[in-house]
DNA sequence: CGTAAACCCGACAAAAAAGGTCGGGATTTT
DNA sequence: AAAATCCCGACCTTTTTTGTCGGGTTTACG
């Protein structure tokens, strides 16, 4: 149960430009700083540029920049947009798909809903500047289910 | 972002066995009716039984039971050990663990630790009876972001 | 206008992980 | 002794991950 580095670097590469917020397209060689591949880094970009996360100028001078402030772009739509969205069967994402063992009553089922639904929204709560300001507060509605 | 088939069907036949709780030990061939490869199922099982998860009888009307009550086994103890413990990067895991490109100063460090601390949280506290229940509240604590 | 600095893109490839299969051994009941 | 089971490691195939590479396109600048 790991994240992938695609998710890892591409989230590191978003922490990076949300710094440097406001300072004006930031190269791919700006980027060397974080040690990542670079031609790895430059594909990743490219996928979170067509999710719409960033934006590019070409040419000289050019570079990457977020597309909105950081306190709109959530983990959530980074991780996604570099792994696929969440999914733990195919069942739940695909409607189309096949029996997943129990068609009908599978009792998992109901679990995957529950689980993609409660993750998706925690990693919908938390922002670039949420990290930026290590503001990462702790939902204090954990009631104890301690029998 | 999706689950692995070891993390899906091991639950599922958690789910069984919980169903079949009280009845005696379920054989592999009892299984069957999950449609899962049966081989692959049984190696499944093994890594439930040395997780402690499961117990086993060999011989002529052996078979698998859980090793607790089902209100005693969470979701979370099930996908980790079929697929090791939840891991958003090394850094956080393994303490010596290589510079992950920003030592020091990591901001990306403090979301790990929050994800990881969230999702396990979430994760232990579903049981095999709440899934058998349907019994996955939605803890009423989501304060609403929608600026 | 020419050149250099950038990004863009598809093809390729090595390595790792996922997803199983297989054969035979060990245990226990009958 | 035979049959029903679990146990275990070795092996294999396919898919995914994690990159690399080469060349194309765009644009600023002198």
């Amino acid at each position: 149960m790991k994240l992938s580095t695609k998710g890892k670097y591409g989230l590191y590469a978003m922490i990076f430009l949300a710094r440097r917020h406001g300072e004006g397209p930031q190269s791919l060689k700006a980027f060397g700083e974080l040690n990542l591949p670079e031609a790895y880094l430059e594909q990743l970009l490219g996928s979170l540029r067509r999710a719409g996360l960033v934006n590019t100028v070409r040419g000289t001078q050019g570079g990457y920049l977020l597309s909105r402030e950081p306190e709109k772009i959530t983990v959530k739509e980074i991780l996604e947009a570099m792994e696929g969205p969440l999914c733990f069967a195919d069942c739940v994402a695909d409607s189309d798909q096949p029996p997943c063992a129990h068609s009908g009553d599978c009792p998992a089922r109901g679990v995957w809903e529950y689980l993609t639904g409660e993750i998706n929204a925690l990693l919908g709560r938390i922002t670039l500047s949420d990290i930026l300001n290590q503001n990462l507060h702790h939902p204090e509605n954990v009631t104890e289910e301690t029998t």
